[in-house]
DNA sequence: GTGCCTGCTCACGGG
DNA sequence: GAGCAGGCAC
């Protein structure tokens, strides 16, 4: 009895499979880590394959260890030179050897996306571009997406056709790109791009990564984008062992540039190419699994298949619905504590899982009320904190000074006296001379107008030089032990000696023991100072969930991909939460197909029980919303479903006549009673042109009626049933509705 | 040059 | 509800 006996059929047949291109459509839950392993382990042990020649690319980091795990469990030695890890991991690793053949320093910056935006409005500044009028968000946007179409700057100017929003954008994307290059940095987006770049340019380069990986694995194929598709394509095109995994179902990122068409033209892009479907699922029970097909099953344009399991049918999936958020997170934290209490499972046995971060906040409260252990994933990375940031900067500029943002971050923190004024100078001194704003500060003397501020200046320059020879005798965490002792940072924290500096330097404090886990676990020889701020760069939130620890997981349902859980809570399942507003109002209508392939990936992260909560209102950055109960919910056959708590047919949200009344008397008694507090608040609603019942217009949320007008205090409480975006209340007059 | 206040904008997802 | 730019006083 082999290994390869545990595997089904279709299972078995992608893993024999190994020569000539290949896609494996697997459905959730279907085995596919199971096979891309056995895969491996075949290639190995059975067609002698060199593990050297094996590349698998991943979704995160934490994947790609487990790949590497499972595949070590199984094959007698070599596992670890095989090379498991995601796009960028493994383009950085090509690029930090090869990437001075197309111009770029080998000891690169890797710009995370608040660099990135800080250097949109830098060069928004430079270009005389109005951010109000163009803002930072979309021209990132813009440019993000030209750069995973492969786009140019001159390509794109060439394609504005005259259109002047896009002559703007292609202004700002040729000065993006040369300050990237002038810092030596390159952003997530480039990493892929310059990797192609490298591969198209320079045919000995890719003739070596194409004699290494002769066996290419990519997992979730579906969320590749265009240039992801063109490495892959560049790298298999001579031995043609491209394997792909993926379910198009399963496709959520289509906002960063995932290209579904990689997974749908597979068969046009690679002739002969083997197709097999992995439609078997051992995960769910099949009450789970007919919920989420019966979800799926909305959109079109999809890859027929169905999921089917033998396991059994299982509870049914709870429906709950709430008045509040409130009541909501309540209600999971308690039935999360119940079954917990009664050994029917323990607390990692849970995830609750959300559209947004910031439906986490209620659950935290709860949860700390309720002394449940739980853990967050995502939200405010840990690497974005100011602290983090500041003390990483310094290593960027020892590490690389030609990164201008790091420089310019930290020349002043802790403050040493050195004020925009002189900073400006340096810049535009730097400019003129075409030097980088780092190189600048050793001829000071040359900079006019600087006068107190050298002396200033020098000591900075002087303490980064002293930093920058210890490099090579000390190790990275006695550099930063030596940053932060010298720079007297944590000092001026302690002397803050508030709740919030305190916070500062425990997460300074993790810092420190992250770098040292670095250079324990390090698999580079020494470890290095790019090798850190590299990892660093790239790590996912998702990367640091431990399933062994026994907390309840909290994330976002697109963290949740490709994790499971015996119990899942789908919490938020309302129209304009999830389907999200913005996907309701856009004028395409695959935007909501992308939001219901992410209910079908929610849906399917349950084993055994799934419960899906709503709230009837909600407080949305401070206004209380009237939401209706998702759409998908709808799509769910009755049958599969129990109700939690008390559910009839949808509470209709229009206000009965009599409502309707009531709420007009009651305006009448406010606005027309004798208090003269209130008289003031009259002649204000004097003001008011519409009333209770008639139709008004919003700026943003469209046309709707007025169902009810209070007096709020100084202004009128306004609810408006919108025909799209739903039931909001808000103050007349910042609401600036119109009648219509 | 620094620190504080205010008013404004922005809120979907992430390597 | 939060973070940030800009204005202002010191």
């Amino acid at each position: 009895m082999s290994i390869y006996d545990t595997l089904n059929t279709e299972q078995r047949e992608a893993v024999l499979h190994t020569d000539g291109p290949l896609l494996i459509l697997a459905g959730a839950g279907s085995g596919k880590t199971r096979v891309l392993t056995h895969r491996i382990v075949y290639l190995i042990e059975e067609k002698g394959i060199n593990p050297w020649n094996i590349l698998a690319i991943t979704f995160t980091n934490k994947a790609a260890g487990e790949m590497r795990e499972r595949v070590d469990q199984l094959v007698g030695f070599g596992a670890e030179s095989i090379w498991v890890s995601t796009f960028h991991s493994t383009c950085v690793r090509i690029l930090r050897r090869y990437i001075d053949l197309i111009g770029y320093e080998n000891n690169f910056t890797i710009y995370d996306s608040d660099d990135q935006k800080t250097l949109i409005k830098d060069v928004c500044k430079l270009c005389g571009i109005d951010t109000k009028v163009y803002k930072e968000r979309s021209l990132i946007s813009a440019i993000s997406s030209a750069k995973n179409e492969m786009i140019t700057p001159d390509e794109y100017e060439m394609n504005t056709a005259g259109d002047f929003a896009k002559m703007k954008i292609a202004k700002v994307y040729h000065e993006y790109e040369k300050q990237l290059r002038a810092n030596n940095a390159l952003d997530f987006d480039d990493l892929l791009l310059k990797t192609v770049q490298l591969f198209q340019t320079q045919p000995q380069v890719l003739d070596y990564y194409q004699e290494r990986f002769r066996y290419i694995m990519v997992d979730e194929y579906q969320d590749t984008n265009t240039v992801q598709f063109k490495l892959v394509s560049l790298l298999a095109a001579k031995y043609q062992n491209l394997c792909v995994v993926g379910d198009d179902d399963q496709s959520i990122y289509k906002f960063r540039g995932a290209n579904i068409r990689n997974i749908l033209n597979f068969e046009k892009e690679f002739e002969h190419a083997r197709v097999i479907k992995l439609e078997q699922n051992y995960r769910s029970t099949s009450t789970i699994l007919d919920a989420a097909n019966a979800v799926i099953r909305h959109n079109v344009g999809r890859k027929d298949k169905t999921l089917w399991t033998d396991n059994g049918e299982g509870d049914k999936i709870k429906l709950c619905q709430f008045d509040t958020g409130y009541d909501e997170a309540e209600f999971i934290v308690g039935d999360i504590r119940e079954h917990v209490r009664e050994g029917i499972a323990s607390y990692n046995d849970h995830a609750i899982l959300y559209r947004t971060n910031a439906q986490s906040r209620l659950f935290e409260e709860k949860f700390v009320a309720a002394n449940v252990p739980y853990k967050i994933i995502g939200g405010v990375n840990f690497y974005a904190r100011r602290e983090i940031k500041d003390l990483l900067a310094y290593l960027k500029t020892i590490d690389n000074g030609q990164d201008d943002l790091a420089v310019r971050r930290i020349i002043n923190v802790p403050k040493r006296g050195i004020g925009l004024t002189t900073i400006n100078r340096v810049q535009e001194s730097a400019q003129q001379r075409e030097l980088g704003f780092y190189e600048a500060l050793g001829g000071l003397d040359l900079i006019p107008g600087i006068g107190r501020g050298a002396a200033k200046l020098e000591s900075f320059v002087a303490l980064i030089e002293y930093f920058k020879g210890l490099v090579d005798s000390v190790s990275i965490s006695d550099l930063m032990k030596e940053i932060i002792d010298k720079t007297g940072y944590v000092e001026l924290l302690e002397a803050e000696s508030n709740e919030e500096a305190q916070a500062r330097i425990e997460n300074i404090d993790e810092l420190m023991s992250k770098i040292v886990a670095y250079e324990d676990g390090c698999e580079e020889e020494p470890p290095t100072l790019s090798g850190f701020l590299e990892e660093v760069a790239l790590v996912a939130d998702i990367d640091n969930l431990d399933e062994t620890s026994d907390y309840v997981v909290l994330m976002t349902l697109h963290s949740a991909k490709g994790l499971e859980f015996p119990h899942v809570y789908l919490a938020g399942m309302e129209d304009g939460i999830f389907p999200s507003y913005m996907t309701i109002m856009a004028d395409d209508p695959e935007e909501v197909e992308e939001e219901r392939r992410l209910c079908y990936v929610g849906i399917t992260r349950a084993r055994e029980n799934l419960t899906m909560t709503f709230a009837r209102r909600r407080m949305i950055r401070g206004e209380t919303q009237y939401n209706k109960m998702s759409r998908f919910l709808k799509e769910i056959p009755m049958n599969l479903l129990t109700s939690g708590q008390l559910i009839e047919d949808e509470k209709p949200e229009i206000p009965t006549q009599q409502a309707y009344r009531q709420a007009k008397a009651s305006f009448r008694t406010k606005a027309f009673s004798a208090k003269p507090t209130q008289q003031f608040t009259v002649s204000k609603g004097a003001s008011l042109s519409y009333d209770v019942g008639d139709r008004v217009r919003h700026m943003k949320f469209g046309d709707g009626m007025v169902t009810q007008i209070t007096s709020g205090g100084r202004d009128y409480e306004v609810t408006v049933q919108f025909d799209q975006a739903g039931t909001k209340k808000m103050f007349a007059s910042f609401a600036k509705l119109t009648k219509v």
